[in-house]
DNA sequence: CGCGCTCCCTGGCCGC
DNA sequence: TGCGGCCAGGGAGCGC
């Protein structure tokens, strides 16, 4: 569910909430995701403080007062909620349940458990084996035209799989990779090594503005999003390409197609992406 | 190493 | 209304 821009919005809505709070009391209620439940989350979260909330790639890193992180990974369906007050009716699939000490509960919803939660010693987060391997942030200067040019040099793949390799550039998911593409005016299909430099730089401006603007708006939100704040967030995004097929295109009028790329639906605009 | 396919799981939606 | 099939925003693992 949730790219880059969602995964912000849900840190930035969760930090004013629980930034100093402690943790009092832990309900486990499944933990078998798609990485268990550690066998010490219960005992290692109990009576820590939050100290920080932070994102890297489509991860949540919960910095603790014991010298421990949570990193917490959305999959394609969880979700972070916040309740006032100790919430004692659970939804089925609130697979981990935090009781605060300013009376807010924090609770994990996932549904298909795609999602991670698990945890690190601080000092060690850089290195563990969910983060060690991303590539760079995407709205970082080092994300640039001549970066984008030398990592994708190798590749013969499409260019929209490159860009959501996780390894090569983070927090571009289906969505963005189609928005980005067609606002860079690029096929999907076009091999990546033979981007020229002119239309790697128009990609990675693309992809910046796709994701600031979708930060800017709240994350954008599909069917099982669902903002930190509780409230079921539903601002849903005006998308030019994705999830379009057959409407016609903003910009030429031509019907947006699709097609299968990687197991992953593509939607873009033959006529306006070349 | 690069690449694409499959699978993990549940729920919503569509067509019958 | 019920049921089966298909699809979904992510990512690891596998074989080629």
């Amino acid at each position: 569910m949730p790219e880059l821009p969602e995964v912000e919005t849900v840190a930035q809505g969760l930090k004013p909430v629980i930034s100093g709070a402690r943790i009092q009391e832990v309900i486990q209620r499944r933990g078998d995701l798609r990485i268990p439940f550690p066998d010490d989350l219960a005992e290692a979260l109990t009576d820590a403080k939050f100290k920080s909330i932070t994102r890297r790639a489509k991860y949540l890193l919960f910095e603790l007062s014991n010298n421990k992180t949570i990193i917490a990974h959305l999959g394609m369906s969880g979700t972070f909620t916040l309740r006032k007050g100790f919430e004692k009716k659970f939804r089925k699939h609130d697979h981990l349940v935090m009781y605060l000490s300013n009376d807010y509960s924090l609770l994990y919803h996932d549904p298909r458990r795609f999602g991670v939660i698990t945890l690190s010693d601080t000092k060690d987060v850089k290195q563990h084996a969910l983060i060690k391997d991303l590539g760079v942030e995407p709205l970082d200067d080092a994300f640039n035209t001549n970066y984008l040019k030398e990592v994708v040099a190798g590749r013969s793949a499409p260019i929209k799989n490159a860009i959501m390799d996780q390894h090569l550039v983070v927090g571009v998911g289906n969505i963005y990779a189609a928005e980005a593409l067609f606002l860079a005016k690029i096929s999907p299909r076009r091999a990546a090594k033979k981007l020229t430099l002119s239309e790697c730089e128009r990609l990675v401006k693309a992809i910046k503005r796709v994701l600031q603007d979708a930060i800017k708006s709240g994350g954008s939100t599909l069917r099982d999003y669902v903002r930190s704040s509780g409230d079921s967030g539903y601002f849903q995004h005006k998308f030019n390409v994705y999830d379009r097929e057959g409407d016609a295109c903003f910009v030429c009028k031509t019907p947006i197609e699709s097609m299968r790329q990687a197991g992953r639906t593509t939607f873009f605009c033959m006529k306006c992406q070349k």
